[in-house]
DNA sequence: TTAAATGCAAACGATTTGCAGGCGT
DNA sequence: ACGCCTGCAAATCGTTTGCATTTAA
């Protein structure tokens, strides 16, 4: 355990959701500006291999990696204003069981996303 | 209409599910072997504007083209042997809207990922 | 002391674009 | 003739790795 990767997790948590390598560089650059890109994208790899993050893909072909929680949660990406909303998964988690035991799948990891538009792009847009 | 853009075209369609550019580029080399990167890429994003295909990211780097369907169907990804299996998404589209709905939130597009193991490498790994 | 972690720079792979020439309309 | 389309090569971008050095245990 190194001062490094204590900043990086730290750093990790303290940030929101839905961060990005870039974004974690930043916010470990302002405490230490002498950590490197790769510490930071080693320390985030070994983040989820332990468990503790999981990655997103909304398909702008920036990775972002969100905290893993105890409630499994889907994502809501506004087209418009790239925003990423979450929503509980818990009803649809059951559903998707069945699927997959009907496919004779063994599920261990669930991915909803929903692609739309957000009130505010919503009203934008019809204007 | 130019025929490097038909034969894309119609190599698209003629190929299953969850296609990526370099498949679809062999595919069109096969008929035409001057037919450059470029064109089959430029012709498969037109594929997606034009509503035709949808991306599918299953977080493998590699970016799939899908034939949008009357259907709309989610994915099962096999850790192990990297196969994706489609299933219908019927029931969870309406729960789905349900969701959004409450977030004040106007879906247009869903996209359902299970991560697991399919039946053939489930046994594997158990053993 | 010794294996693991760091930081730099450079490799990598997929995707995207600039541009000169060719082709459909 | 005009403008869109093509094909090549090269730029771009995010991600990943090799390696010499430093550091925690």
């Amino acid at each position: 355990m190194t001062p490094q990767r204590e900043l990086v997790f730290r750093s990790f948590f303290e940030l929101g959701q839905h961060v990005s390598v870039d974004e974690l560089y930043d916010k470990v650059r302002e405490a230490n500006k002498s950590v490197g890109y790769s510490t930071v994208w080693r320390n985030l790899k070994l983040i989820c291999e332990v468990g503790l993050a999981r990655e997103v893909n909304v398909g702008d072909g920036v990775t972002r990696y969100d905290r893993v929680t105890q409630r499994p949660h889907g994502h809501l990406y506004c087209l418009g204003c790239k925003k990423l909303l979450e929503f509980d998964l818990e009803n649809i988690t059951y559903l998707l069981g069945e699927v997959a035991e009907r496919a004779d799948f063994m599920p261990e990891n669930l991915k909803v996303e929903v692609e739309g538009y957000c009130c505010d792009c919503r009203d934008r847009q019809s204007t």
